[in-house]
DNA sequence: GAGGCGATTGGCT
DNA sequence: GCCAATCGCCTCG
């Protein structure tokens, strides 16, 4: 996938429904500190998701799920790695999961170690640390440094499917990829 | 306050 | 395939 960045993705972007923002996310281009590539595995998350950190409503670790949209929530997964959700409706947001790593490629490898570039990005955790994201970017907004996040170039073909790693809601397919990528976190079944 | 589990990952069997 | 690493939150007492 060629990166050829569109125009910046604005606030309104992120004010809709959780699975249209997550679908329409797969081919967007995310930068951080000009660090990045194309997203091209995503994850969403409800309100009243059962699955959702926001299930039981918020939290010292969940707030900024409640804050306004277009906004970074990241928090610490199993106490070890750094996950990235970009926040949708109040309680609601949608996990990068994936992306193909295309700008960086040098520091992304030097952050995570010795790694194949397939692997640099594909899963929530290695994204983060390829990225260099952490709590520090908590709440943040999207349309502002670090971040970057821009339309990318021409259609996609997406597909969805059952979410990863959850014991809640696991027929619930708002997994969305995209069609034919050799960098999703695991293969689409 | 103790115990268990999670939107994960890497290493070992 | 199994398991440890290790922090925030939940449940129960």
């Amino acid at each position: 996938m060629s990166i050829k960045p569109g125009p910046p993705l604005q606030t309104d972007f992120f004010a809709r429904d959780v699975t249209v923002v997550g679908r329409a996310l797969i081919g967007t281009i995310l930068l951080v500190e000009g660090i990045g590539g194309v997203i091209v595995e995503t994850e969403a998350y409800d309100a009243g998701d059962p699955a959702s950190h926001c299930f039981r409503g918020p939290t010292q670790r969940n707030a900024s799920m409640f804050g306004p949209p277009g906004h970074a929530y990241v928090y610490r997964s199993h106490g070890i790695h750094w996950c990235l959700d970009f926040v949708c409706w109040p309680g609601s947001g949608v996990l990068i999961r994936a992306i193909e790593p295309i700008i960086g490629l040098d520091l992304m490898t030097k952050r995570r170690g010795a790694s194949e570039v397939r692997r640099l990005c594909a899963g929530p955790g290695r994204l983060c640390q390829s990225l260099g994201i952490d709590s520090r970017l908590d709440g943040k907004p999207l349309h502002q440094t670090p971040f970057d996040l821009r339309f990318g170039s021409g259609s996609v073909s997406v597909s969805a499917g059952p979410r990863i790693g959850i014991t809640r809601g696991v027929e619930t397919p708002w997994r969305f990829c995209l069609v034919g990528s050799r960098f999703l976190s695991r293969p689409r079944i």
